[in-house]
DNA sequence: GAAACTCCTGCAATCGATTGCATTGACCTT
DNA sequence: AAGGTCAATGCAATCGATTGCAGGAGTTTC
């Protein structure tokens, strides 16, 4: 069988459809039906046509396909840094919920530094059916020429906030999560309470000050300016921020940190100069990265949703691709974090 | 300007190279020619052509291209669990590079679940000109499968070998690395070293623990089966590690863990018992992620390239596809893992 | 026994970009 | 001025899969 295959068709090259039908003694039109629709052909055919994609070992042309269909059944994901182990949940769950309703999945990163040409120019010429966008930072007009220069691309936006009511988004309750931190810092009677805020781009950063500033001001408590550091979401951020701290003299007593990893960061360097956490300083992180149970101290931590963000983004855009949801009704989920008490933060 | 445009094309949709030959009074295949060779067309024609382009808001249909040039300028990376952390770094650098040559990148996981269907059957249907591979647990006989039944499909192995010479490779020096870790090790003077060995599926794994089991003889001490934990990669082996050495009672006084995440969960858990790492015991793990030098105590270990695996993978699985590279004549790199000792591994 | 119907299959057009070959016209040479 | 050269452009076939339409075989109905 093997052998007289190989005779048949001595210059190698992928076989077509056209092949299979040969194979089979059929036309194309009908090798098609039997893949795409099985029970509109006799049943003889058919098993003839299966032999036949088993003997020739044919395997679809997708770029043939998608140019037929017009639909490519692949999303792109876009991440300002897909470095960021963060991420890594988020992408797992793309791919899988993707993978499960027949998408594949094209990463992007770094839409940022060059934020002309990325986006509209390379990535969205039929490549991909839709966009999930992790990137709050690209302004709204610009989203907006993708829409109206061709046809509107479905679009999600996910975990990142995009402020503007008519794109669909699936993110979390920054703002509240980040007060329902700080309440827990006033509850173990802390006062003087600093913050490491994100890069200040990202729409859920801020959305995290917000809250932090809010839960202050209701529990009557001031923000000091000195105690407010800028970070970039990495643990290098974290240590800079103790550094800051050491410097200036007088520490607070908690710290909220934007992220986990710069919450880290934190407890490491300070412990450096003897200052440890919980004893001397209480610290809560947010995401509840994978180390944060396993760090000394354990992590005290908004836990985000990160695989339900990715999933139901996914599932979203999908819908929104094959028409099952109306374009013009934004889908707005918004998840919520939950607190996640270890030891990194205690009573004063 | 605008406005003429979209009375003249009142019926949206995604415009066409045609659209832009109308538009410009030329043909279609000076636009492509414009589009791809500008120097084989006259200036005028060039700026009326780039003119039109702006004008329709043209973008490239990829399919159409992909159909006819035979090519997708897309290439699959594949690993088993995308969501491990371990592989952010990778991911950026692979997409990072990719792009650079003008490529995409489709990412797939969990090849293991389903190994009879996933890559075959749904993802080398000419998505992707090319096989990036981190899943040294495929046979090799289904890999060459890949490569009998049609065209050979450009494939590397990064990261996880493939025991097999044909097949590219980009690697690290996994059983010398172990064996530098363990000699560091015997250098401080331990003689009862245990292991945490990884997925036994990886070929990486198999490596480090030759390595392991070749350095011990080497310096004349025994592997002692009791102190062998099998994991998975993920700090719940760790712990689970640690929690069959607090159950056996006697500890080996130094462990050397396939990688960073189960050298940390080994050592939280055993400090929650009292057993201080590296007052009580010496721990020196594998790959340098990113928590390493933050964590209490900072992590000796031995750190991998992970940059350099994805972008020399990538750059040499491009060099095949677009036959830079004859590929009959193997890639084989290996890279060199480096020792960073910090402060949890001690003299005894 | 013929009309009406169903079911299966093939024909051929189509999606959009590329490229070998043919054509045009400008310019140069003698 | 006629013939030759060469660069610029257009024509039309091509890549491989899908699908509306139509034809043909077989079945049902009156």
């Amino acid at each position: 069988m093997r052998e007289r295959c190989e005779l048949m068709v001595p210059a190698r090259k992928t076989p077509t459809i056209q092949d299979v039908a040969r194979h089979a003694s059929v036309s194309a039109a009908t090798v098609s039906r039997v893949l795409s629709s099985p029970e509109r052909v006799t049943e003889t055919t058919r098993e003839r046509v299966y032999a036949a994609v088993r003997d020739t070992g044919y395997t679809i042309n997708q770029a043939a396909r998608s140019l037929r269909l017009k639909a490519a059944r692949t999303i792109l994901m876009a991440a300002p840094n897909i470095g960021n182990p963060f991420y890594s949940t988020i992408v797992d769950a793309v791919i899988r919920e993707a993978a499960e309703r027949g998408y594949s999945v094209l990463v992007a990163s770094r839409i940022g530094d060059d934020p002309n040409r990325w986006l509209s120019d390379y990535m969205l010429s039929n490549r991909a059916d839709g966009l999930l966008l992790f990137d709050g930072s690209l302004d709204t007009n610009r989203l907006h020429g993708l829409r109206d220069d061709g046809v509107a691309l479905p679009l999600v936006a996910a975990y990142d906030e995009i402020p503007d009511a008519k794109i669909h988004s699936v993110i979390t309750d920054n703002r509240l999560a980040a007060k329902r931190a700080i309440r827990h810092l006033v509850d173990l009677g802390h006062t003087e309470i600093g913050h490491i805020i994100g890069p200040s781009r990202n729409q859920s950063t801020n959305e995290r000050f917000i809250g932090f500033a809010e839960a202050m001001q209701e529990a009557g408590l001031v923000v000091r300016e000195e105690w407010l550091f800028p970070g970039t979401y990495n643990m290098e951020s974290g240590t800079a921020a103790a550094e800051h701290l050491l410097a200036s003299g007088k520490l607070p007593t908690a710290v909220f940190s934007g992220n986990d990893e710069m919450a880290l960061g934190l407890i490491h360097r300070l412990r450096l100069d003897g200052i440890d956490c919980p004893r001397d300083i209480s610290v809560i992180g947010f995401d509840d990265i994978a180390v944060a149970r396993f760090f000394d101290p354990p992590l005290t931590t908004m836990r985000q949703p990160r695989e339900d963000i990715g999933r139901m983004a996914t599932s979203s855009l999908i819908d929104i691709i094959e028409g099952v949801v109306p374009e013009d009704e934004p889908i707005h989920v918004i998840l919520t974090s939950d607190l996640v008490v270890r030891e990194s933060t205690r009573a004063i």
